[in-house]
DNA sequence: CTGCCATGGTAAACGCACTTTACCACAAGG
DNA sequence: CCTTGTGGTAAAGTGCGTTTACCATGGCAG
């Protein structure tokens, strides 16, 4: 069954919103907006869990142990998306000569194109927020959140 | 395998960051440590599926489909969960007379209490963040993503 | 009244994706 | 050597969401 979504349109104060709920739903709105935009530039075979890997900072240059990490998943939950991901043609993993078992993340030219696309997505959605919102305020808001990032509180 | 998470502690410049990582990363912070704290103050049986249910503004007088809804899952999907929640006592789904088949899900004692839970959690981070950011920043980002919140891009 | 359909809910089967458990390869150090 | 740590892989098991299908009630057209 295909899930339609529809928010409540109730009548909620401002006062009764608490930061879980107000980061949550635009978080999740812009990452199912990324998903499907993708899908339709032609990057049809990237689903849901893909996106672990393509999150920023990308998975260019990085060990395949690293991006499991930063995702919160298993190493081989993480081997698994990217044998997915290397048979779509989007990654290579390639051997690190002189360093053990050790191998490392390439992206190839169309995992590049694929990464280029969520940045281009990204920047319209920063555009049309920066419209609703108005530069000044936009760029507060990037600003505040930035500082969470950086504190320990975002761990 | 318990999955370790560590953040890359990269030299990120500010002006690389988009919006989507920026409010992705302190969302799953939150839903993370939300769990893991609600585990481990007795509703231990609470797993990240249930928290579909329990999310803002709870289940408490809802129909069953329109829980589905609002978290973009099935309408089986969301029966499962709450038959999961039903026997582990946080909810009783009781008919609503003449009206068709129509259920309607209620909170147990147990289950307002977990919910009570997620809001106590939830003022202690807003507690931190605003030690962090001092008060009229912590403010202002609220008041930032509760327009957002209302305007039709967090869709 | 009665047959049809819209609405809301449920059940079973399937499939994907993650964890668990286990193992392999290489390097460094005693 | 043998051990330990690091990095990666493989196979089995499981949890959870979708797909497919069906059931029950109420409204409504004829």
């Amino acid at each position: 069954m295909e899930v339609k979504r529809k928010m409540t349109k109730s009548p909620i104060k401002p006062a009764e919103m608490l930061i879980g709920a107000l980061l949550r739903v635009p978080a999740q709105a812009i990452h199912r907006r990324i998903i499907h935009e993708l899908n339709e530039a032609g990057f049809e075979e990237l689903r849901v869990p893909h996106m672990a890997v393509l999150q920023f900072p990308g998975p260019d240059g990085a060990r395949p142990g690293a991006l499991a990490e930063r995702a919160g998943i298993s190493k081989q939950a993480m081997n698994q998306l990217l044998r997915s991901l290397e048979s779509l043609g989007y990654i290579v993993r390639s051997d690190v000569p002189n360093k053990g078992r050790a191998r490392i993340v390439r992206l190839t030219r169309r995992g590049r194109a694929a990464y280029a696309k969520i940045h281009d997505i990204l920047r319209e959605i920063e555009r049309e927020w920066m419209a609703e919102l108005g530069p000044r305020r936009f760029a507060e808001l990037k600003e505040i959140l930035f500082l969470i990032w950086q504190s320990p509180l975002a761990r």
